[in-house]
DNA sequence: ATGGTTGTAACACAA
């Protein structure tokens, strides 16, 4: 099974990227973030015409979370644990072949003073709580999608740049590592030890093409599908076509149970 | 470079 990941930065800007990338890559299973699209404007027969069930959480402008699968989808749910009825659409989960998992935005977090951080680390803390009370010991879980955090020093292009900042914050390193020690290990990581390989670039000043990115687009998996866990890319040639996303899809691919 | 660009939407805001 292929599992995938992208901040797709509008799907209505972007739905010819998206859908050009599904038929040429056939994962099983892709979550969007940044779809920015109500669920009412989602382009939901494109992707059946391409063999995929779709299901998503959606809004007006911002935000947006949905997954395509080529496998049934199954008890779908909306929201962290505790979600109300305005909450930003940042989270949705389903089963897939037997598989939990979980399509995250996680808060920009916009800057250390402001209340978005705050918002940020609190929704990492609730993302916690929310695979502890929706996930049993043993399930294969995916937890994955943009998480605006820097792991480590190799997800940066300049530790000193970054040091202190937002997205590479010690709180923000503490929040995601609480979520983490649910049981979860950087699938990526289990194949590929070398930094400066990002899935995120600013539009701005030319940061692509000076390479001056960031690794902030993740796949976490439990034990099981780490041990099945045979392959993780990240697919770089996105951003080199028109009208990119600024980030890029990550993909991993598991053996069978 | 307290700049830069993109998307949505509406004359700004989020990223």
């Amino acid at each position: 099974m292929r599992i995938a990941t992208w901040n797709v930065n509008s799907l209505r800007a972007r739905q010819d990227l998206v859908l050009d990338w599904l038929k040429r890559v056939e994962p099983d299973v892709l979550c969007m973030q940044e779809t920015k699209v109500t669920d009412a404007e989602f382009p939901t027969d494109e992707f059946q015409r391409l063999g995929y069930a779709v299901v998503m959480a959606g809004e007006k402008s911002y935000n947006g979370v949905a997954i395509a699968a080529r496998k049934l989808i199954r008890d779908v749910r909306i929201g962290l644990v505790g979600a109300k009825a305005g909450d930003d659409k940042r989270l949705i989960s389903a089963t897939i072949a037997k598989t939990r998992i979980f399509c995250c935005y996680v808060p920009n977090g916009k800057s250390l003073d402001s209340p978005d951080f705050e918002y940020k680390l609190r929704w990492l803390g609730d993302l916690r709580r929310t695979l502890d009370e929706c996930t049993r010991p043993g399930d294969d879980v995916v937890v994955c999608g943009d998480f605006n955090i820097a792991r480590d020093a190799r997800d940066v292009f300049d530790v000193s740049a970054f040091e202190g900042q937002t997205h590479f914050h010690p709180k923000e390193h503490a929040a995601l590592r609480q979520v983490c020690d649910y049981g979860l290990k950087d699938a990526y990581r289990l194949h590929h030890e070398q930094g400066g390989k990002f899935s995120w670039w600013d539009y701005r000043a030319g940061a692509f093409q000076r390479d001056l990115g960031m690794r902030i687009d993740y796949i976490f998996v439990s034990d099981g599908l780490a041990q099945r866990c045979s392959r993780v890319e990240m697919d770089v040639e996105e951003r080199r076509k028109d009208k990119p996303s600024d980030h890029i899809p990550v993909i991993a691919e598991f053996g069978p149970r």
